[in-house]
RNA sequence: GGAGCCGUGGUGUAGUUGGUUAACACGCCGGCCUGUCACGCCGGAGAUCGCGGGUUCGAGUCCCGUCGGCUCCGCCA
């Protein structure tokens, strides 16, 4: 390390290293290298005026005779000058030790910029200050990536120096967001008569939903608490509890593999309702987004929010959260080529499957065979059976033609609307995997034909999910939402016959084709409530275990109720245009759920081992 | 659990079919420079090519394994 980098003499004041010039009288003293103002609120009207500020060392631009300084804090940049007209020679070469990321307090005197050097990229372009004291606060040495011009760096840096990457604009900006939407949320939550009422992080395992992270209990070896994967059960107790209208803004907890949307911790806005139905909850979502996307986006969205139910989005759109920024839905062609000679399409509708098209406009002119192909592939990967395609040149061109007579293949173009240059790809399948092949096949074609319209913010409601899923593997339903959600009143007796067939009054909100969250209303009734766990396969005395101080509650009046859950961090995402949660989160993992800056997960000494009362199955693993 | 992509000075990348000194930009260090704002000009330092093994006379390049990152599938009531 240089001696520039190991500070150097000079006045020493209130902690820090001063340099300035000796003036007479009352402007000689720094009494305090604090701030007067922030590098970002520096304007013309305070010219002539001295003013201190504090911040980072942006950028430096050494003339020689003359130094320039971009100083950076949380609300701005904002140039400073140091001229030797100002400063001794000594005074000088302390501000020629200036680097990147040094912390300075600069006092100087606010000047317009002369003639013809205003930057008008910069906020504080029009002028610069004119210091006439530096003080180092902190000497920094050089940062392991640039955080001054837009991002182009391994994330693993990134994380590994959080803190460094959170200096950038971008974070900084995100992590604003994300402050100025949980104040809304806060704000618009309580002038609504909620009340925020924390639960417990350290709870219990429940079966069911995503793998719980466990903590031992030392009191208690061997056993164990669960984080919560949601304040589910205790939002309700609340309910019970008589408060009428709690939220939280809370960590919830899953163990699970993550994706760019999924963290292993990650922020919920939950809320519960009593007394309300569906529609209640619903309202006051939207009202809630609608002032949240006005505030900080300054848009508008409509009122009210379209709903969709289930089936509907899957036959549309091939997705439980179908994003309709853009159309390319889907249709379906089972009634017009049921009859037809080619066995794929016939034995499908015999068997009551669908066939289903979508047209990737003008993808028959653009793409090549082999790329053909390559759609084919993703299509039988996502479970397709295969995928029939037509493209539409001077004639249709289809391995597929020649099994379809001229009436059928007229009438898929014309369903499709398919024009010349386009092409026509069709699935024949169950309706649930017809739907989703040719959901995935729209999403990849929309994205790879840069058909996705930016800066539109589509949101809407799915409603009437099935109550159930029949899961393959336990030969059994399961909860589709979970399982305090309540049947819709009209599909309560198909419970005993038809479970799979069941309604849910459950409600989800999707953005962009993002699911921002979910809700219901839930049971009242321990009755249903019994019957619902009957119907997941819980013996009674297994839902007693689990459940039983839950179901006890409910024995001493619950009031109807409802309630929903919005993915806090995904809702930043998308509001702060960021394509991953990582971004809008401070201190995010990777997607092996390591935390590459405190290194964590971490190994325990052998006296926690045992003060747990816990060994290891797990191999050591070489370090 | 599975698949794909990526890993070369501090950072971002280039590096033909394996071949001699691993190239470029930015950054860093030194020098010069009084109106820059991606300052400029001159010079310099800096790389066990993620790690381990193999093939070969010879590996950044080919093969196998492994570690890490990202994306996706499964999974995520």
């Amino acid at each position: 390390m240089d001696v520039r980098r190991d500070g150097r003499s000079g006045g020493f004041r209130h902690g820090c290293t001063v340099f300035g010039r000796k003036r007479k009288g009352a402007h000689y003293a720094m009494t305090t290298w604090k701030r007067t103002h922030t590098c970002g609120e520096i304007n013309a009207a305070l010219s002539d005026e001295t003013v201190v500020v504090n911040g980072w060392v942006n950028r430096r631009r050494d003339l020689g005779g003359l130094i320039f300084v971009d100083l950076r804090d949380r609300w701005g940049v904002v140039q400073v000058v140091f001229s030797p007209e100002v400063f001794s020679a000594e005074e000088f070469a302390a501000a020629e030790t200036l680097r990147s990321e040094f912390v300075v307090s600069v006092e100087g005197i606010v000047a317009q910029r002369p003639e013809g050097q205003v930057n008008p990229a910069m906020a504080t372009g029009e002028v610069e200050i004119y210091a006439r004291r530096l003080c180092i606060l902190s000497q920094a040495q050089t940062p392991p990536f640039h955080l001054d011009r837009p991002l182009d760096v391994d994330e693993t840096l990134r994380l590994k120096y959080r803190y460094l990457d959170l200096r950038r604009s971008d974070l900084q900006r995100a992590l604003r967001i994300r402050h100025e939407t949980v104040q809304y949320v806060r704000d618009f939550l309580n002038q609504n008569q909620f009340l925020e009422i924390e639960t417990p992080m350290l709870t219990k395992s429940t079966p069911e939903g995503a793998r719980d992270y466990l903590v031992p209990s030392r009191v208690h070896k061997g056993k164990f608490f669960a984080l919560p994967q949601s304040p589910q059960m205790f939002k309700q107790l609340l309910m019970i509890g008589g408060f009428e209208r709690y939220y939280q803004i809370v960590r919830c907890f899953r163990d699970e593999d993550l994706r760019a949307d999924r963290q292993p911790e990650f922020t919920q806005v939950d809320l519960e309702m009593s007394f309300v139905d569906a529609d209640d909850v619903m309202n006051l979502m939207e009202q809630m987004m609608r002032g949240l996307m006005k505030q900080i986006l300054d848009v508008d969205v409509p009122d009210p929010f379209p709903k969709m139910d289930y089936h509907e989005a899957m036959n549309r759109f091939g997705s439980d959260r179908p994003d309709t920024r853009f159309g390319m839905e889907l249709r379906d062609l089972t009634e017009q080529l049921a009859a037809s000679e080619f066995k794929v399409f016939s034995s499908t509708a015999a068997k009551g499957g669908v066939i289903k098209g979508i047209n990737a406009k003008g993808c028959g002119a653009e793409y090549s065979r082999r790329e053909i192909d390559s759609l084919v592939e993703k299509a039988v990967g996502w479970g397709a059976k295969g995928l029939v395609w037509m493209n539409i040149a001077d004639e249709i061109k289809s391995p597929t033609a020649k099994f379809l007579n001229s009436d059928e293949i007229d009438s898929v173009v014309q369903s499709l609307e398919g024009e010349k240059g386009d092409l026509l790809l069709l699935v024949a399948d169950t309706f649930e995997t017809a739907c989703d092949v040719l959901g995935r096949m729209r999403l990849f074609l929309a994205e790879t034909l840069n058909a996705v319209p930016q800066n539109r913010y589509d949101l809407l409601w799915v409603v009437d999910w099935p109550l159930l899923e029949w899961d393959g593997d336990s030969k059994r339903y399961a909860a589709a939402h979970h399982p305090f959600t309540a049947p819709k009143d009209e599909d309560v007796e198909l419970l005993g016959s038809r479970p799979g067939e069941v309604r849910a009054k459950a409600y989800d909100l999707v953005l962009n084709g993002v699911e921002l969250g979910g809700g219901s209303v839930r049971i009242n009734n321990t009755k249903l409530q019994e019957q619902m766990f009957r119907t997941l396969g819980f013996s009674a005395a297994a839902a007693r275990e689990q459940f039983g101080f839950f179901l006890d509650a409910f024995q001493y009046g619950t009031p109807p109720h409802a309630g929903i859950a919005l993915g806090l961090d995904r809702m930043i995402m998308l509001l702060a245009g960021q394509a991953s949660i990582r971004d809008v989160m401070a201190f995010p993992k990777t997607a092996s759920a390591v935390d590459l800056m405190v290194d964590a997960p971490n190994a325990i000494s052998k006296a926690q081992w045992d003060d747990l009362g816990l060994t290891s199955a797990a191999k050591e693993r070489k370090r």
